[in-house]
RNA sequence: GUGGCUGUAGCUCAGUUGGCAGAGCACCGGGUUGUGGUCCCGGUUGUCGUGGGUUCAAUUCCCAUCAGUCACCCCA
């Protein structure tokens, strides 16, 4: 059998990686707890239906079918995709579960979710998503959507990476606007105006002139709302400036500058208002965030979501929510192709204890249970080869500790291999510093 | 899904106008007969991404494929 090769979009940490990235789990899972959502994990599939419900997302579904399924097989309503993001089951779930939920809901959900795109730097066909969302029952109150950057604020910050910049912006100011000027296609436009960056504002005037059927003044005026970028409340009077009126207008910066003003209070500097932001996905109703990390703009964002009320809907009673998503894959895959996270060490192991000889491995089996008793990860050394090489297993690892059993009645002793520091101890008292317990992410 | 670029040892890379494949680092052994890292000596790295084709002969030329990367699309 030849050697297996990688499959496309399809990553594999190493170890040391995954010990990264179960860090950055924790370190985001607890913040969701903190901010007191709930645990939820839905299963990997849907109907197919309903992952095609909105829309142009259809050619990056993995469907998924039994071997021996016919051709033929569950074409219609039965055939299952895999889930291309967290936000679709939940509110299927929603729907499902409404009867035993308590609204509002908060829940977060961290899982792999599948996209059949063509992968580069920073982009995969599987890859984890954390999610948080709140939804309610026909109404879901707007400081909701000036809560979502909080939470994501505290747990990105509360890693060892580059800074990050949360761009808001609300789909009803956009949709307002274009209204207001006469344009009759906002989904295009959105469109277009979300190329700024990319293509600059020559180019993004000419798409929208092909495909939303702009005038020239109409381009302009686009341009000169998606060109508004401010830190604060400040954005509100460029807006107006430019003399559109329109009530959802109004009502879009009136939730934009609650927004903003809420994030500049609990967390300065981690958000700016900037109307340029659309976001792809079209069930996005009013707030839209997008998440820049500070060196890395160029991959894109990598902490998405947005305020949703057409998604979930059961007869008259709707569910509104908001929720955002951090793209751990994708943060994760720029810091490591970057060398940017360092681990103090590549295994668990705080203590490697030594085999004099095979016949005293007992021993050393003893002294690895007491440390594991008290919570040291310990682990005991494949072979009695000379001490010289059991140090080396351990340097290889960067596992800080190596013990040697007393022999002849010969009290223990543990050496830090990093320092060459030698002392006597006992398995049942002797404890690293706390900084050695656990490897170290930085 | 469409198009471009790349693919030699674990890593970073040389190389051959087509003639049995190299360096540094890493790794293994020894000097150092049970305490590593420095130093010295010696050694192994490999279906030259994979599969076909052309040729007396292909790592080198051609085609396909896979993987990585970039642009488009879309998006975490």
């Amino acid at each position: 059998m030849s050697k297996p090769t990688p499959i496309s979009g399809f990553p594999e940490w190493s170890p040391s990686q995954r010990m990264i990235e179960q860090y950055v789990l924790d370190r985001i899972r607890a913040t969701f707890e903190l901010y007191g959502f709930a645990p939820l994990e839905t299963r990997a599939v849907e109907p197919l239906d309903q992952l095609l419900r909105k829309g142009e997302t259809s050619k990056e579904v993995y469907v998924i079918r039994r071997l021996h399924d016919d051709e033929a097989g569950p074409a219609g309503d039965d055939a299952l995709g895999l889930h291309f993001d967290l936000t679709v089951p939940f509110a299927r779930y929603v729907l499902e579960n409404a009867g035993k939920l308590q609204f509002p809901f908060r829940r977060y959900q961290i899982q792999k979710v599948w996209r059949g795109e063509r992968p580069q730097e920073g982009r995969y066909r599987e890859f984890v998503q954390a999610d948080i969302d709140i939804v309610d029952r026909d109404t879901l109150g707007p400081h909701h959507e000036a809560e979502m950057p909080l939470v994501i604020g505290d747990a990105l910050r509360s890693l060892p990476i580059p800074e990050v910049r949360i761009q808001v912006n609300n789909r009803k100011i956009c949709e307002g606007f274009y209204r207001g000027i006469g344009l009759t296609d906002p989904e295009a436009a959105l469109r277009a105006v979300d190329k700024l960056d990319k293509i600059g504002p020559a180019k993004v005037a000419e798409l929208l002139a092909q495909t939303a059927g702009a005038s020239e003044a109409q381009a302009k005026a686009c341009l000169a709302l998606a060109e508004i970028s401010a830190p604060d409340a400040s954005f509100a009077d460029a807006v107006r400036a430019l003399g559109v009126t329109d009530p959802l207008l109004d009502e879009g910066i009136e939730e934009l500058v609650r927004v903003v003003e809420t994030a500049a209070e609990h967390s300065p500097g981690l958000c700016v208002a900037d109307l340029r932001i659309a976001r792809g996905l079209d069930y996005y109703t009013g707030t839209v965030y997008e998440t820049q990390l500070r060196g890395y703009e160029r991959y894109g964002s990598i902490c998405s979501g947005g305020r949703y009320d057409n998604l979930a809907s059961s007869g008259a009673v709707r569910f509104p929510g908001v929720g955002i998503s951090i793209g751990v894959t994708r943060l994760l895959g720029l810091l490591f192709g970057t060398d940017a996270l360092e681990i103090s060490r590549d295994v668990p192991t705080a203590v490697l204890v030594a085999v004099t000889n095979e016949e005293q491995r007992a021993t050393s089996n003893r002294v690895a249970e007491a440390l594991r008793r008290r919570g040291i990860p310990t682990e005991v050394s494949p072979s009695a080869a000379k001490f010289g090489k059991q140090i080396r297993y351990a340097e290889r690892r960067r596992i800080p500790y190596v013990w040697f059993p007393g022999t002849d009645g010969a009290g223990d002793e543990v050496k830090d291999i990093r320092s060459g520091d030698q002392v006597a101890a006992t398995a049942e008292a002797w404890t690293p510093p706390a900084v050695d317990l656990k490897p170290l992410v930085s």
